[in-house]
This record gives structure tokens, sequence and C-alpha cells, in this order.
RNA sequence: CGGGCUGGCGUAUGAUGGUGGUACGCGUGGUUUGGGACCACGUAGACUGGGUUCGAUUCCCAGCAGCCCGACCA
């Protein structure tokens, strides 16, 4: 992508509105751009990343035998109301009326409608388990949306839902599932903390996967021996004891909640039909599990976590573009050739019109991994400069020796 | 939902109860280029409603919007 051609451009300073560093720098970059409190709209480059983080997520969930569906986003009435939800979430879940009366919701999470659909096609033991995932947009009347994309009012959900026969097998994917999210966190860059946390309304407890950062609205006691923690809502002496942790060993520290599992039991199956038969001809209710991402949200997490005073530091797995090549004056027609040979993972700046400095900054800003220059200066030698976005020197290349250095 | 702060060109910011500047951006022309260029000309702005006043962008009230703290957070 040339930058001279690009859809978006950076911002010198940030709006005064936003003090959230991921919001600052993503709005800044030319990543996202806001639409109200709590509703942004992702650019080229935001969506970019967005894209990288979904492919990874995609992967894990594929990994462990989830297909990929695609729900709507619409809900009716009926569906919720057989679990009581239409009336207990209806803080929660926008609802609105069409010009003949009729009564929807827009979707903040997915049970019900899904539940309801896998009737047609779980009826046996022979049927299970199951595994489903969508990433959708999801909607939810936040009454304090904040935080850049930490906190939204339309925001991006990856929610997976599993069907079992029974809770042991329930109990072995789930754990499956929570590997497969330390990985997908990992690659993304970010370490994540697996967490124990109260289960809401579904069950007693769940599992959170929680990112430390001041920004983070949670507050957990973190475990570093074990890499485990409990959140506050959990943090009591007899559960401490259950778990055979002393409350001296644990640190509190501010955390991003960037997934959460659940085990949700029958309550699913049971309010809305979702029955099996048995091998001895007995109907059981299905026992279900879901289990949530928020790509938007990971992604504001990494910008929170890996950043410096100029801008972004990407993590390789996840930036929009690998390498940001720069042509500064002679070596304009050197790196045009570049920019042909070394694929679609360049963002070139190409532009005549800035000067040096500035280019330097919107690579610090854009925060790719390897930064590139081309300038009569190297050339001098048959040389580019090459520099890594997270180091601070940078160092000489020969020309013949590009393609092998940016290769991963 | 309770409390606080804020509301001005696209962004940032100065001054101001008496016809609103500056920087960046954007446009045109020219000169430039290794860490946020230079010159000239041009472009573009007071959230909405009410009140006080001879006169309100400025003061007061309400609404709306944004941010922050708290409550809430399948």
């Amino acid at each position: 992508m040339k930058l001279s051609q690009l859809f978006t451009k950076t911002l010198r300073d940030a709006p005064t509105d936003e003090t959230a560093i991921n919001a600052q720098l993503l709005l800044r970059g030319g990543f996202i751009s806001k639409v109200m409190a709590g509703v942004y709209e992702y650019l080229p480059l935001g969506f970019r990343v967005l894209d990288k983080i979904q492919r990874i997520i995609r992967e894990e969930m594929n990994a462990t035998g989830a297909q990929e569906l695609f729900l709507s986003v619409f809900q009716n009435k009926e569906t919720w109301q057989a679990t009581g939800r239409w009336e207990s979430a209806k803080e929660v879940m926008y609802r609105f009326q069409d010009d003949s009366g009729r009564a929807y919701g827009l979707g903040f999470t997915h049970e019900e409608p899904l539940t309801s659909t896998a009737k047609h096609f779980i009826g046996s033991y022979k049927d299970l388990p199951r595994a489903v995932y969508q990433i959708q947009t999801k909607f939810r009347n936040e009454p304090r949306a904040k935080s850049g994309l930490l906190r939204g009012r339309e925001f991006l959900m990856k929610d997976l839902y599993s069907f079992h026969t029974d809770q042991e097998d329930l109990d072995g994917y789930y754990e499956k599932v929570a590997a497969a999210y330390l990985r997908i966190f990992d690659r993304a860059g970010v370490k994540a903390i697996r967490t124990l946390a109260s289960g809401g309304l579904f069950s007693k407890f769940s599992d959170e996967f929680q990112v430390l950062a001041p920004v983070g609205e949670d507050t957990i006691y973190v475990n570093e021996k074990e890499n485990r923690a409990v959140n506050q809502e959990v943090h009591t002496e007899e559960f401490l004891k259950d778990l055979g942790w002393n409350r001296s060993d644990l640190k509190e520290q501010r955390a991003i909640e960037v997934g959460n599992i659940f085990k949700l039991g029958t309550r699913f199956s049971e309010a809305l039909g979702l029955l099996y038969t048995d091998k001895d001809g007995n109907k059981q209710p299905v026992v279900m599990a879901s289990y949530g991402i928020g790509p938007g949200r990971l992604m504001a997490t990494i910008v929170e976590t890996s950043h410096d005073e100029n801008g972004i530091v990407w993590p390789e797995s996840i930036a929009p573009f690998r390498v940001h090549l720069i042509a500064l004056p002679g070596g304009e027609e050197k790196a045009d050739e570049l920019y042909k040979q070394l694929g679609d993972e360049v963002l070139y700046d190409d532009r005549t019109d800035k000067t040096a400095g500035e280019k330097f900054a919107d690579a610090d800003l854009l925060g790719c991994p390897i930064r590139i220059v081309v300038s009569k200066k190297t050339l001098s030698q048959d040389s580019v400069e090459m520099k890594m976005r997270s180091a601070d020197e940078e160092k000489l290349v020969k020309i013949s020796d590009i393609q092998a250095k940016i290769k991963k």
C-alpha cells in the first residue's frame, strides 16, 4: 500500500476528548474513526489489524473442532421470552418496534437464537458434541461507554457455543477452549492470565482471561507462580482456601478482560426445549457452554500494552503491515523497485511532499515492525537502512540481503 | 443511572461583553527534504434553545453531546 494513496491520514495531535491511550493512538494513526460514544469505525489500517486478529482466532477455534457460522443480529421477542431474558436483560438489550408494532431486539449475545436453531439439528446423542462460533457485531446499551475501543455500545464479539451430552464431556471441551484462548492471546502478543470469576447469571464460576493494564476495569489478584488469578468478585478467604492459595501470595492488579468462558449447564436447553435422546431412549437436556472474545477490545488491549511515547508498537503477528518502507530524496527510484519486489506486506511512504521527519514520525505512530529507509546516503553504500520498531538502533543492510532479512 | 469537567475552522490552541486570531491540515504557485520544512496567496469555525444586556462566542439557565469518577457490566 502506498501512503500517498491511503484513504486515511495521520493526525499530529490526538483529540483532547479522548484520554485512553488506545483511543488516542488509534485515532491519530487513522486506524479508527469515532461515530459517537462507544461506536467506532474500522478504517483500512485498523481493519487489517482486526482481520489478522480474527484469522488467529479462527485458526484456533477451528483447531478445537468448532465450525464457523453467522447468526442474525435481529432477535425475536418470543425466543428471549422463553428464557426470561426479554425482561431481565431489557436494560442492556436495544429493543424497538417497527411501524406495525412488532417488537425486535438487537443481539448482545446469542444463546437463545442459537439454542433455538440447534433444535432442528440436535436430537440424538449421536448428534453430540457440537461446537459452533461466529464473529459478529453485538449491540449493548452500555450505561457508560468508555476508554476507546475497550467498552463500546457496538462491538465485535467472537462467540463460541458448545453442546454436550453431559457435564464431563463439556468439561473436557471447556479445557480445550481455555488452552486455545491462551494460544490466541499469546499469538496476538499479549500476556493473558486465566482468572477465576463469578459466573454471573449462568453458573457459580466462570473463567476470565485478563491482561494487566492500568486502564483495565477489573481488579484481580494474581498468583504469579501459577500464572493464575482470581477476580476481586470472588476474592474471599474461603474461596482462596479451596484453591489452596494464601492471600499473601497474591498481588492486586488492574486488568482488561479480553475473554470469558462460561459453563451454562442446561439453563438454555431446558428453557427452549433443546433435548436429545440418549442410548436408553430417554430425553435429556443438552449441556451447554459459551465462550467469548472481543476482537476490537483485544486490538485496543494490544495498543494499551505495546506502545511508546511516539506511537504503537504492533506485535509482528497482527501489525497492519510487516514493513514500513520510506523513500527519502535520492532513494525514490530504488524504493519503487523494492516496493514492487517485497509484496503485499509493505506500507510504502512514497509521498514527495513530506519531510523526512514527518515520515519517521508517521512510521513510529503507525507501528509496523520493520522500517526500511532508502536514500541517497544509504544507496551510496549499496544499502538500505533497517530499523525494528521495538529497537532503538538502525543498521545498514545490503540491498541484495533485504529479502532474507525481512523474512519471518 | 448519580456526580464532576468540557463544548470555537478537519485537529490543536490564544484572546475576548463591541465585526474571531494563530499553528498544523487543505488548495494554488515556487523553493525544499535524514526526526513533525520555507515563502506568497487562498480555504474553513462559536452545539441547540431561552435569559441578562444597547450588544453574548464570552455571563446565567435548560437541553443535547463528549470525556472522567462511581454504580452497572451475558
